[in-house]
DNA sequence: TTCGTCATGTAATGGGTTACATGATTAC
DNA sequence: GTAATCATGTAACCCATTACATGACGAA
């Protein structure tokens, strides 16, 4: 690897680059649009992982239409390589903490579409567990505090508690469609076992 | 200043030494349960932060009662001293982003009954003109948007409006009980002015 | 012609984590 | 006596941001 570059950025570039080819100024305003309630991204960080793709081979530059002057080259538009198409699979595999913490889980949610159904249900059911534990150690820690909290303390935790178990509730909704469509493909292969 | 510190981190142990003196190991265990729902700090950047705030003179070592065996000194208690009560205060005082962006609001908000009136209310209303930004920009974005995007893509973007839309709910809730307590104070000086 | 925004890029910095190293104290 | 956890600390790394520099292009 040239330079290094964090998962979750390479993961977004090269997972919108499979969609379309853009090139980074656009590349950028989609990903603050898909990700723009959980995180944004800057230029300092888009372009230099950019270079590190190209640099590896995971993408390259697209060749502009031939009506294009020559010469002229104002924007580089990228798409992927095959390389690029194989490392993308294999983020999109992994179903391990580096797929449901906080900073990274949004980014490959997004590209659920291009997971496979097992993968995907391990990494909700991952993230699911994740939250839960953090919901535990917060409340007996809280159990175990003597000391009486002032209300701003309180009322931040309340918050936050409440939106960690709301997070829990969209999450075991999407397990309970997954499993459901997991069972339902299940049934019409059976029903049907020689259509691919 | 010794060694730079993020902002972050220097109001949680300085707002957390406020209310009683700590060791670094146990400072860390109420940092996060304060904010474990929000963020969790690790003790390589709590160590070296109080490092830091002892070089700057913000805290002080504790002595340990008379009672201990001399020479012994397992855990190192600190406190803070006059200088780093001002410190807290600076920082307290601060209504602007960095007070009101995501990774510092949580510790501003907890410590919000150190915080004068007039500053509460400034942050809660640019947390949540933040958060409207995003909301505005994000569904802008989605509306020129003319693909029309998988059923995961969906499902993430509904998640993630309706978690802003919920916190800026919470926060109008918090804006009025504030403003109504303002009100209420101001009736009672005009009442009883000569009360301090 | 000038202003906004599109477009690309780099250097310095920031604010943390991880992994490691070390040792004391407590509970069994 | 040994395992867990309490307790302190450092060095190397990571993943980004900020600020800056540059320039093309379209619209008023």
């Amino acid at each position: 690897m040239t330079g290094p570059r964090g998962n979750v950025l390479e993961l977004a570039v090269l997972g919108s680059l499979h969609e379309t080819p853009l090139h980074g100024y656009e590349l950028r305003k989609r990903l603050n649009t898909l990700l723009g309630m959980f995180r944004a991204f800057s230029y300092g960080s888009l372009y230099p992982c950019l270079k590190s793709l190209l640099n590896d081979g995971l993408i390259v530059e697209e060749e502009p239409p031939e009506d294009v002057v020559l010469g002229r080259r104002s924007k580089i538009v990228y798409k992927l390589t095959a390389e690029g198409k194989e490392r993308l699979q294999d983020l999109l595999t992994q179903a391990g903490p580096s797929a449901w913490e906080d900073e990274s889980f949004g980014i490959h949610f997004a590209f659920f579409r291009h997971t496979e159904a097992e993968v995907r249900l391990r990494i909700l059911e991952g993230r699911r567990s994740r939250l839960e534990e953090r919901l535990e150690a917060v409340r007996t820690a809280l159990a175990r505090t003597r000391e009486r909290l002032d209300s701003y303390t309180l009322e931040l935790q309340r918050h936050g508690l409440e939106s960690v178990e709301r997070e829990v509730r969209w999450l075991n909704e999407l397990i309970n469609t997954e499993r459901a469509q997991a069972v339902q493909n299940q049934a019409d292969r059976d029903e049907d076992p020689d259509s691919q």
